[in-house]
DNA sequence: CCGTAATAGTTGTATTTGTAACTAACAAGC
DNA sequence: GCTTGTTAGTTACAAATACAACTATTACGG
């Protein structure tokens, strides 16, 4: 019997893993062949072309990035004329970002990319499948595991 | 009407790479804090622990890994005394890999704690979902977007 | 056999990322 | 109004990664 064999294509960390990463791989080249930006810039330029003005911490929250890799995400941006910067006058600490016109032309271009990209990415499934497979990785998304690193009989210090 | 708007939180390629980020960061914690493991490290150790003993290049290919993060990954878990290598005298090109007493301690360490973290995963979601989920994920793993930079039209060098 | 090409794996260097420490601006207690 | 703490964002340095060039060994074509 090998119903107790440990097999890796069924660990779901080992999966979501290879499947994110077959899966990025050719809109990656795509937004660097075009224009230069790596996963951090365009992940910023799509909130910001999404949500409008934000700061960068309100890009860390929805996009669970660390602040340093927005801001140095943001400064190659401005550095592109991709992105505007704007001082809250009220609160001196906080900076506004929002795109530039060319900011705008990229994003849509891209935009539209993206929606072609994950149609074709579709085609490999069948649609009630994609909308299980969309439900299921949000909830992973907001869970990880139930606190297991902490939990009861603590597995990390166990062993 | 918004049925044309873009969604973030629809687009396969940041679905996927947020949950596997999400979903890999407590077990990664465990395999640092234990072993002092990179990730690379742990799917080497994972491969031979699997299969048994492998050159570098076959794991390359069942792990898509490049084979220079193989060549680093191996390094270390030799200086360590997780994995022997052992030339193979008819093509002294190739070494073959398997895992030291150390090594196989730690494998089984390692895979008890896969089980019970994909279990902890798998509880945020329902069976028939998991199961859908993994055959998803399999079928994105193998195929990517068909052709999707080369496809008639070129998207590359059309905008 | 000898020159050319292929394969297995390694090493060098430039980018990218992660972690922690930092500056600047505001907030609160006293 | 001055210490103490907090928040926004940046910078410095160590680690990790990608990509290309490299060594060593085997295969092949004449």
């Amino acid at each position: 019997m090998e119903t107790d064999e440990f097999q890796l294509q069924q660990f779901l960390p080992y999966l979501l893993n290879q499947a994110a990463e077959a899966s990025s791989l050719e809109f990656q080249q795509i937004y660097k062949d075009r224009y230069g930006m790596l996963r951090t810039e365009w992940r910023v330029l799509f909130h910001l072309g999404l949500y409008g003005r934000l700061t960068a911490s309100d890009i860390g929250q929805r996009a669970r990035m660390h602040k340093t890799k927005i801001s140095r995400a943001v400064h190659r941006l401005t550095e592109r004329r991709f992105v505007d910067r704007t001082r809250n006058e009220d609160d001196r600490r906080v900076e506004y970002l929002s795109l530039t016109r060319q900011g705008q032309a990229a994003y849509d271009d891209l935009r539209a990319v993206a929606r072609r990209y994950d149609a074709a990415l579709m085609d490999a499934l069948d649609p009630a499948e994609a909308e299980v497979l969309r439900r299921a990785l949000r909830k992973l998304s907001e869970a990880g595991p139930g606190g297991f690193t902490k939990a009861a009989g603590s597995v990390t210090d166990g062993a």
